[in-house]
RNA sequence: GCCCGAGUGGCGGAAUUGGCAGACGCGAAGGAUUCAAAAUCCUUUGGCCGUAAGGUCGUGUGGGUUCAAGUCCCACCUCGGGUACCA
C-alpha cells in the first residue's frame, strides 16, 4: 500500500484494470438511460498534443461523470486516418501512408491511454479500414443514385509546376505554390459534388432542434446565407438605347428590387459566359487583361473593400435597359461579382449601396436616390429604412412594401419572379489526391460513367505505388488501379481516380459506432435508434462550420434515402465547442510545429495533474494560452488531498471522536454544499469553477483539523469520501486509488453523491447595507426576516447612523434576505 | 473585406437572474518547522491617501439607462478564430 503519492504507478495500473474488466464498454441492449458523448474523430499526426488532451479530457469528465449518474454511456473512439498530410510525408520520406498512419494512430491511441480517457474500444475503427471505405462508397453510390452527388466544371488551385491541384493551404498568400514557386492558377477541372444545397432550408430550420451554442448556430445560419428578393432579366439595350429582341435578357438577382429605379448601371462577373458575347470591339483587349488579372486573384481579396475601387472594374462598352425606367444603363465587368453567387450578374444602385456609390464615383455614373434620407443623414449610399423616392409606383411606400410592390410588377411584367437565394454551394468532394477513400465511378467510352456494382465494394487503393514530388497522385499513372471493365458493356474502361475529401469520412462516422462490425449495411436501424443522436457532442469551435454542416446533411440525406431512421434529423443534440490552446500567441497546430508534448508532464507530474490543469486554467469554450497553465500548483493540491485523505495520515489520526460541535456542522454543511455545487458545475460544463471548489473544500478541511479542538474523525471521513467521488471524474486514477485503500471498492462503480438540501440552508445571512450604493456595514442576522425588520436592522445599526448624520433617507430599497440600499 | 468571439489585480480567472468586484490558482512577501535546504504548514497580497478607523479610484475607451452596471443600451479601440482543398 503506496503511503506517498506516486501518479506513474497508480496510473498505468488503473488504465489496464478498466480495460481488463471492460468498465466502459456497453452493449446496444443495455437497459440504463441511453447516453452518448463522443469527442470529434481525430486526425492521427502523432502522439496527442495539447488540444487533444483538452479536448480528451473534457470527453472522458463527462463520460465518467454520467456512469456514475447511472446512465449506459455510449463512448467511442475512432480516427479520422486519410489526409494530406500523410501523403506529404510519403512524398518527403517514401514512408507508405498507410504506414505512416498505423504508427500514428498507434502513438494517438497510447497517449489518449495514458492521459486516462476510457473507451469501448471493441468499437474503434479508422476511415482507412476497408470496411469503413466500403460503406463510405456505398453510401457515395446512394447519393449518386439519388442525384445528390454529380459531376461539374468547378475552379481549382493549379500548380503548372506540379501539374497537380493544391489545397488552399499550399498557396502562399502571395498565390504562389509552397513546393515548387511557381505562381498558382485557377484552372476548371471536371469535379464531383454533393447537393448539399437541397438541404439549405432543412439546415436553416433544424437548428431550432438542438442545443449548441448560439454563436455556432449563428455561423452556420450565416454560412447558409439565405436571401430574399428578385431575379429577373436586364434587356440588351441596342445602340439607339432601343431593346434588342433578338438576344436573351441579362439575368440579374437583387435583394432590393425596391430600389430598381436607382440601378444607373449593370456589373457582371468577369467569368461570366455571356462576356464574349457582349463586350464591344473596342474593350475587348481591356476585358481580356482585366479577366486574366482577376483569375488569379483570392475570392477574398475580390470581396473585400480595400484598393482603388476604379481599377477594380472595366466597361463592356453595351449597355442594357433598366426595367423600370426603360432607360439604357452601361454595363461593366467588375471582380467583386462572383459567378457562383445568384446569376453572376448585378443591378448596381449606388444610391443604397456603398459599395456600388464608390465605384459609380469612380467610373462616372449617375447616383440617383431612391430611399429617403433621414434629413441629419451625412453619408453616402443609404441602406437604412425609408420611404421610396424617385421610383415611380413605389414612391411612398416603405421598404418592406416596396419590395413586394416591385416584385408583383416584375410579375405582371413578366419580367422576373420572386426568388429566395442561399450563399451556400454545393459541396466539392474531389480530390486529386491517393490517400483518401476512392470514388467508386468508371468511366466507359461506350456507356459512359457507371456506379461500381455493390458487390465489387470497396474499391481499394493500390499498395505498391510511387510518390512522385510534384505531389500528383500515383492513382492517375497506375495501370492496375486504372483499369477495369466496364460493368455494363464488360470493355475495357478507366477508373475515377479522384478520391474523397476526407470530410466525407467523418459525415457519418458516429453513425458507424453504434453498429461497428454490421456487414450487411452501414449501420442497423435497431443501433441508430438506441443511441442517435449524440448526446454530447465536443469538439474544437474550428469545425464549427464545414464538418458539423457536413456531418448535418448527411444525416438528413441518410435518413431520408431510408438508409436511417425516417426521424432522424439532427445528429449532434448537444454541441460543446472548447477553446483552443496557443503557444506564443499563436494557435497550435501541426501545421505550425509550434505543438507542446504532453509526455514529459505524464512522466513527471502525471495524468491527473494534467487533466486538472487543463480543467482549471480557463473556461474550457475559451482559448488558452500554454503559459498559463499550473501544473505544478495542481500536482501541489492532489499531494494535498493525499495527505489528508490517506489511512496513515497523521492529520487524519489526530480526529476526535464524541459530540459533534458547531464547526463540525459547519463542515457538513459545506460537503453537502461541495456536492451540490460540483454537479451543477459539471452539468453547466463550468470545469474551472469545480476546481476551484476542491481547492477551497480541501482549504477549508485543512483550517478545521488544524483548530484547537481538532476535526470530527466521522465528519471528516465523509467529507473526504465526498471529495474523493465528485473528483472523480476530473482525476479518475487518483480518485480510484484513495477510495480504493479506504473503502475497498472501485469508485468509478459508486453512485453520484447526492446533496442533503436540509443540511445546507444556513439559518445566519450577512445582511449589505449600502448607502448610495456603496457598501457601508454588514450585520449578520437570522435569513427568514421580513423586509420590514431588515430595514429596522439597517437603520439601527451603529455604524449606518453614523453615516447618515442627521440626513433623512429619500428611499430605501430592501432585498431580501441581504441587500439594503439607502437613497439619500 | 465579410462572419463570429473576447477584453476584470503582476498573471490565468470568479461573480449562475442588474444587487458585497477580485472566489480559487499562479507569482510575490513574511513567519513556523529544519543543523541547513527541499518539501510541508500558516499569514499577507488591486491602486492611491492615512499610524489607524476609514476614505477614494477601479472590470479596454467615451457616452447613456438605473436606487444600484463587469452584467443592459449606443458609439469606438484592441486582440483572437473562421472564410469552403489542413483536420
Amino acid at each position: 500500500m503506496e503511503q506517498t503519492y506516486n501518479p506513474q504507478e497508480i496510473e498505468s495500473r488503473w488504465q489496464q484494470r478498466w480495460i481488463d474488466d471492460g468498465t466502459y464498454e456497453v452493449d446496444n441492449d443495455d437497459t440504463r438511460p441511453s447516453y452518448y458523448v463522443l469527442s470529434m474523430y481525430p486526425y492521427p499526426s502523432g502522439p496527442a498534443h495539447m488540444g487533444h488532451v483538452r479536448n480528451y479530457t473534457m470527453g472522458d469528465l463527462l463520460v465518467r461523470y454520467r456512469t456514475m449518474r447511472g446512465d449506459g454511456v455510449l463512448s467511442p473512439i475512432g480516427f479520422d486516418s486519410f489526409g494530406l498530410p500523410a501523403e506529404n510525408a510519403a512524398i518527403k520520406t517514401g514512408t507508405h501512408p498507410r504506414i505512416h498512419t498505423k504508427e500514428n494512430i498507434e502513438k494517438l491511441s497510447a497517449s489518449l491511454r495514458r492521459i486516462g480517457a476510457v473507451y469501448d474500444l471493441r468499437r474503434s475503427f479508422s476511415s482507412h479500414d476497408s470496411q469503413y471505405m466500403k460503406w463510405t462508397q456505398w453510401i457515395f453510390l446512394k447519393l449518386y443514385s439519388a442525384s445528390l452527388a454529380y459531376r461539374d466544371r468547378a475552379s481549382v488551385n493549379w500548380c503548372p509546376g506540379c501539374q497537380t491541384v493544391l489545397a488552399n493551404e499550399q498557396v502562399l498568400t502571395d498565390g504562389t505554390c509552397e513546393r515548387s514557386g511557381d505562381l498558382v492558377e485557377n484552372r476548371e477541372m471536371e469535379q464531383w459534388f454533393y447537393r448539399i444545397t437541397e438541404y439549405a432550408q432543412q439546415l436553416i430550420d433544424d437548428l431550432d432542434k438542438v442545443e449548441w451554442p448560439e454563436k455556432v448556430k449563428l455561423m452556420q445560419q450565416n454560412w447558409i446565407g439565405r436571401s430574399e428578393g428578385a431575379e429577373f432579366g436586364l434587356p440588351i439595350a441596342d445602340k439607339e438605347g432601343g431593346k434588342r429582341e433578338d438576344v436573351p435578357p441579362l439575368e440579374v438577382y437583387t435583394t432590393r428590387p425596391d430600389t430598381g429605379f436607382g440601378m444607373t448601371f449593370a456589373v457582371m462577373s468577369p467569368e461570366h459566359p455571356r462576356v464574349d458575347e457582349l463586350v464591344t470591339e473596342e474593350n475587348k483587349s481591356a476585358v481580356a487583361s482585366f479577366q486574366k488579372e482577376v483569375a488569379n486573384r483570392s475570392e477574398m481579396d475580390r470581396l473585400s473593400s480595400e484598393g482603388n475601387i476604379a481599377k477594380r472594374g472595366v466597361p463592356t462598352g453595351s449597355s442594357v435597359i433598366n426595367p423600370f425606367t426603360n432607360k439604357p444603363v452601361p454595363l461593366f465587368l467588375a471582380d467583386y461579382v462572383l459567378m457562383n453567387y445568384g446569376t453572376g450578374a448585378i443591378m448596381a444602385v449606388p444610391g443604397e449601396d456603398q459599395r456600388d456609390w464608390d465605384f459609380a464615383v469612380a467610373h462616372g455614373c449617375e447616383i440617383i436616390r431612391t430611399v429617403e434620407p433621414p434629413e441629419d443623414f451625412e453619408g453616402e449610399a443609404y441602406t437604412g429604412d425609408g420611404k421610396s423616392i424617385n421610383s415611380g409606383f413605389l414612391d411612398g411606400l416603405q421598404i418592406k412594401e416596396a419590395k413586394e410592390t416591385a416584385i408583383h410588377w416584375l410579375e405582371d411584367q413578366n419580367l422576373g419572379s420572386h426568388r429566395i437565394n442561399y450563399r451556400l454551394r454545393d459541396w466539392l468532394v474531389s480530390r486529386q489526391r491517393y490517400w483518401g477513400c476512392p470514388i467508386p465511378i468508371i468511366f466507359c467510352e461506350e456507356c459512359g460513367e457507371q456506379p461500381v456494382p455493390e458487390k465489387d465494394l470497396p474499391v481499394e487503393l493500390p499498395d505498391d505505388v510511387k510518390f512522385v514530388p510534384t505531389g500528383r497522385s500515383p492513382l492517375t499513372t497506375d495501370e492496375g488501379f486504372l483499369k477495369v471493365d466496364c460493368p455494363k458493356c464488360g470493355n475495357e474502361a478507366k477508373r475515377e481516380t479522384d478520391t474523397m475529401d476526407t470530410f466525407v469520412d467523418s459525415s457519418w462516422y458516429f453513425l458507424r459506432f453504434t453498429d461497428p462490425l454490421n456487414e450487411e449495411s452501414p449501420f442497423g436501424e435497431s443501433a441508430i435508434k438506441h443511441w442517435l443522436p449524440v448526446d454530447q457532442y465536443i469538439g474544437g469551435v474550428e469545425h464549427a462550420i464545414l464538418h458539423l454542416m457536413y456531418a448535418r446533411f448527411f444525416t438528413k440525406a441518410l435518413a431520408d434515402l431510408g438508409v436511417a431512421p425516417k426521424g432522424l434529423r439532427e445528429p449532434f443534440k448537444r454541441l460543446f465547442t472548447q477553446g483552443m490552446i496557443r503557444l506564443g500567441g499563436s494557435k497550435m497546430s501541426k501545421s505550425k510545429g509550434n505543438l507542446v508534448a504532453p509526455e514529459a508532464i505524464l512522466d513527471d507530474q502525471g495524468a491527473d495533474a494534467l487533466r486538472l490543469a487543463h480543467l482549471q486554467v480557463k473556461p474550457p469554450q475559451e482559448d488558452v494560452d500554454w503559459e498559463d497553465f499550473g501544473i505544478d500548483g495542481c500536482a501541489k493540491f492532489l499531494n494535498r488531498v493525499w495527505r489528508i485523505a490517506h489511512p496513515h495520515s497523521l492529520l487524519l489520526q489526530e480526529s476526535r471522536e464524541g459530540d459533534k460541535n458547531e464547526q463540525d456542522e459547519e463542515i457538513v454543511r459545506q460537503t453537502n454544499r461541495l456536492i451540490e455545487r460540483i454537479t451543477k458545475d459539471y452539468d453547466r460544463w463550468s470545469y474551472n469553477t469545480a476546481v476551484a471548489a476542491f481547492m477551497e473544500f480541501t482549504n477549508t478541511l485543512y483550517r478545521w483539523i488544524q483548530t484547537e479542538e481538532g476535526g470530527h474523525s466521522e465528519v471528516l471521513e465523509s467529507a473526504i469520501d465526498a471529495l474523493l467521488l465528485v473528483m472523480a471524474p476530473a482525476t479518475p486514477h487518483f480518485s480510484a486509488e484513495l477510495w480504493e485503500i479506504r473503502n475497498s471498492s472501485h469508485i468509478h462503480e459508486e453512485p453520484w453523491p447526492k446533496a442533503d438540501k436540509s443540511k445546507i440552508e444556513s439559518e445566519t445571512v450577512t445582511i449589505v447595507v449600502q448607502v448610495n450604493g456603496k457598501l457601508k456595514d454588514r450585520i449578520e442576522a437570522a435569513s427568514d426576516l421580513s423586509e420590514n425588520e431588515i430595514q429596522e436592522l439597517a437603520l439601527g445599526s451603529e455604524r449606518i447612523k453614523e453615516v447618515l448624520t442627521d440626513q433623512t433617507p429619500k428611499r430605501i430599497i430592501v432585498k431580501p434576505p441581504s441587500l439594503v440600499n439607502i437613497v439619500l
